[in-house]
DNA sequence: CCCGAGGCTGGAAGCGCTTCCAGTACCTAC
DNA sequence: GTAGGTACTGGAAGCGCTTCCAGCCTCGGG
C-alpha cells in the first residue's frame, strides 16, 4: 500500500519500558485498575503521551473475550429495504446509546444470500458482543440462527410466531387502531387499509388494529390491500382499491411512504384529500410533513426504538436480564384527515 | 447473563485433536492453504462439522493483523444529519461491495464530541482495516486525524481545502451548472440558488456551478440563500428569498430536501410551480418523486458513490494505489421545471 | 522488636489463531 | 545405492494485551 510513514505502532511493552515499569503495571495503569502507585501511574501516562500509544483493539479483545462491537442486522429480501429512512432513525438512536457504553456499531444488511450467510457466521464466530435483529420476515432463517447464537440477541419488532425472549417493539395494533378510530370519528364510514407486507409482524399487526377498530365501530372492514412499505406500492394499492371500491372515503396506510403513494394516486384520480378521501399514515417521518396535503399519521418513537434496543443489548452483555419493551405511539393530526 | 447452554465454543486445538492432526495442519486445511494431504483435509472438515467449529474472529485478527472490518464515518455537528436518506443509499452501495471482499461494515456517527473522539481512537487503534470518511465540514478535525491514521482512508466527497489522495466524489459543479442551464433554457431570467451549507465542499461546489451557469448566460447571480440540506431549511430559505427578491422565477436547490421545502413555501405563498417559479433539486431521492409537483432534479449515483468508495478502500487494503474518481450526474426532468 | 496485613510489583500464563522452519517420508533420476 | 527433489507434517514462536499469583516492602499494633 502507498503508505509513507513506516512508523511502527508502539506496544504496551514499549510504554512499560519507557515508564520503567512492568507490563502488568502499565496495563493496570492504562485501564485505571487498582494496585498502581500514583508515581507509576503518572510515569505510564507520560510514556503513553510521548509514544502516542493507543492500545490495540484486537489484542485487547482477544484477552478480554469482548469485542466492543454490537451488530445491527437488517434482514429483508432486498438491500433496498434499507433505503427506508426508518432505519436511519433507528441507527441514530442505537448509535447514541452504544456510544455511552463505548460500543461500536456494526451494520449488516442481510439481504442477499451471501449477506445472510455472513450474518450467520458473525453470530457464531464471536465477532461481536451482541446483535440487534430487525425486519425479519415470516420463517426468516435468521430466527433460528439467532437462537443458537453465541451471544445475546435483541429483536427490534417481534417476528411472526412466538415472541422472542428479548425485544423492543412498537404498539402497532394500538397505533393502527387509533388511526382508524380517528377516521371513523371524522365521519368516515368506508374505511380501507393499505397494509404493509403481511409476512411481517408489523404489517399484520397494523392490519389487525385497523380491523379491530372498524369492527368496533360496527362497520365492514375492507380486505387488505397489500403493499411493501414503499411509495410506489402504496400508489399501486390505492389504484386497485379505487378500482374495486370507488366508494372508499377513508384510508389507513400502514406507513407514510405508502400513504404518500396513496395521496399521489388520489391526486391523479382527481379525488380531493381530505374532502373525498381522508388518509392517515404511520411513522411520522419527513415524508409525512412534505406530502401534499401533509399527512395525518401515527408517530412511532423510532429513535427511541433504536436506543432501547441498544440499551437492552448492553444490559444483556452486562449479564442482566432486562424485560421486553413495548413503545407507545401517538396520533399526529395534519391536513390529510 | 441469562444463557442456557453452557456449551463452550470449540477451538482449533479440539478440531485438530479430533481430526488427529496438528494444529498447523488444521489451520491450513481451514484456510485451504497448500501443504495438506487430501486425507487430512477431509479429516479436518469432518471434525469441523462434528464440532460445529467456527474460527474465532478476534484471534484470527490478532494473528493476521487484519480485522476484516471497514469503517464508514459520517461526520457532522449533529447526529440527525444521518437522517438524510442519502446516507442510506451510500451504505447500500458500500455494503454490497464490502460483502464481496468479505469485509464487515462498521458505522460511526461522528456527530457528538464523544463520537469524534471514538473515531479518532478507532483510526489509531487498528480497530479496522480502513476507513471511509463522509460529510466533513471545513476545518473538520477528522481531516487531520485521517492523515495520521494507521490505516487507509478514502474520502466520500472531497473536503474543503487540498484534495486528499484518495476520494470518490460526484461532479457537483457540473450537475449544478446543468440544472441552472436548464432553468435558463426554459426562459427563466431571475434564477436564484438555495444552497447547502457553505462550510461543506458540496455546498460550495453546487453554488459555484450555479453561479458559473448564470454568469455564462449573461444574467446576474443571486447571493447564496443558505440552508443545511434539510426540508425546513429549504422552506425558510425560500421564504427569505421571496421576501428579498419577489421577482424570482427560477430556483436551483442544492438538494431535494431543500427543493421540497421551497415547493412548500411557494405553495403557501400562492406561487404556481412551475408557472410562476420553476424549481430544480439535486440528488433524485424518493422525496423528489413524491413532491408536488414532482421535482426536476440532478440525479447523482449515490449507491455507486458508496460502492466505489468501498472498492477503492479494498484496493488500498490490498496494497494497490487506485486513482480518485469523479462520478457523473444527470438531469432528470419532471414537472417542477 | 516482631508479626501480620495491606499495598504494590512483575513474572508468567494465557486468549485462539497463523506461520515459519526444521524435519520426515517417499520418490525419481542418475 | 545415493543424491536431490517433492510433499507433507507438527513443534514452536509469535500477534499485543489482561490477569492471576507469588513475592516484596512498609507500617502499625502488640
Amino acid at each position: 500500500m502507498a503508505e509513507d510513514a513506516p512508523r511502527r505502532r508502539s506496544t504496551l511493552d514499549e510504554v512499560a519500558e519507557l515508564a520503567g515499569v512492568s507490563r502488568s503495571v502499565a496495563s493496570r495503569a492504562l485501564n485505571n485498575a487498582p494496585h498502581v502507585s500514583r508515581a507509576k501511574r503518572e510515569a505510564v501516562e507520560r510514556a503513553v503521551r510521548r509514544l502516542g500509544y493507543v492500545p490495540d483493539t484486537t489484542a485487547r479483545a482477544l484477552a478480554t473475550r469482548q469485542t466492543g462491537v454490537a451488530a445491527l442486522v437488517v434482514s429483508g429480501e432486498d438491500p433496498s429495504i434499507f433505503a427506508d429512512p426508518f432505519f436511519a432513525q433507528v441507527i441514530v438512536g442505537a448509535s447514541g446509546a452504544l456510544e455511552e457504553a463505548d460500543l461500536h456499531l456494526m451494520l449488516c444488511l442481510a439481504a442477499s444470500d451471501r449477506g445472510r450467510k455472513r450474518v450467520e457466521e458473525l453470530l457464531r464466530s464471536k465477532g461481536a458482543d451482541g446483535v440487534m435483529l430487525m425486519a425479519l420476515r415470516e420463517d426468516d432463517p435468521l430466527i433460528r440462527t439467532a437462537e443458537e447464537a453465541a451471544m445475546p440477541v435483541v429483536f427490534g419488532g417481534r417476528p411472526i410466531g412466538p415472541a422472542p425472549r428479548w425485544y423492543v417493539d412498537v404498539d402497532n395494533v394500538g397505533g393502527a387502531r387509533e388511526a382508524t378510530e380517528y377516521l371513523v370519528s371524522r365521519g368516515r364510514t368506508r374505511v380501507a387499509a393499505i397494509c404493509g407486507r403481511l409476512d411481517t409482524e408489523a404489517g399484520r399487526a397494523r392490519y389487525r388494529g385497523y380491523r379491530d377498530a372498524v369492527l368496533a365501530a360496527g362497520l365492514d372492514p375492507f380486505p387488505p390491500y397489500e403493499g411493501d412499505f414503499t411509495e410506489p406500492s402504496g400508489a399501486a394499492a390505492m389504484a386497485s382499491l379505487l378500482a374495486d371500491r370507488p366508494e372508499v372515503d377513508g384510508v389507513f396506510a400502514a406507513n407514510d411512504n405508502m400513504g404518500a403513494g396513496a395521496l399521489r394516486t388520489l391526486r391523479e384520480a382527481g379525488r380531493a384529500v381530505p374532502g373525498d378521501v381522508a388518509v392517515v399514515g404511520f411513522d411520522d417521518l419527513t415524508v409525512a410533513r412534505i406530502a401534499d396535503p401533509p399527512l395525518t399519521t401515527v408517530r412511532q418513537p423510532i429513535q427511541a426504538l433504536g436506543r432501547e434496543m441498544a440499551r437492552m443489548l448492553i444490559a444483556l452483555v452486562n449479564g442482566q436480564d432486562p424485560t421486553p419493551l413495548l413503545l407507545p405511539t401517538r396520533l399526529v393530526v395534519r391536513a390529510s384527515a
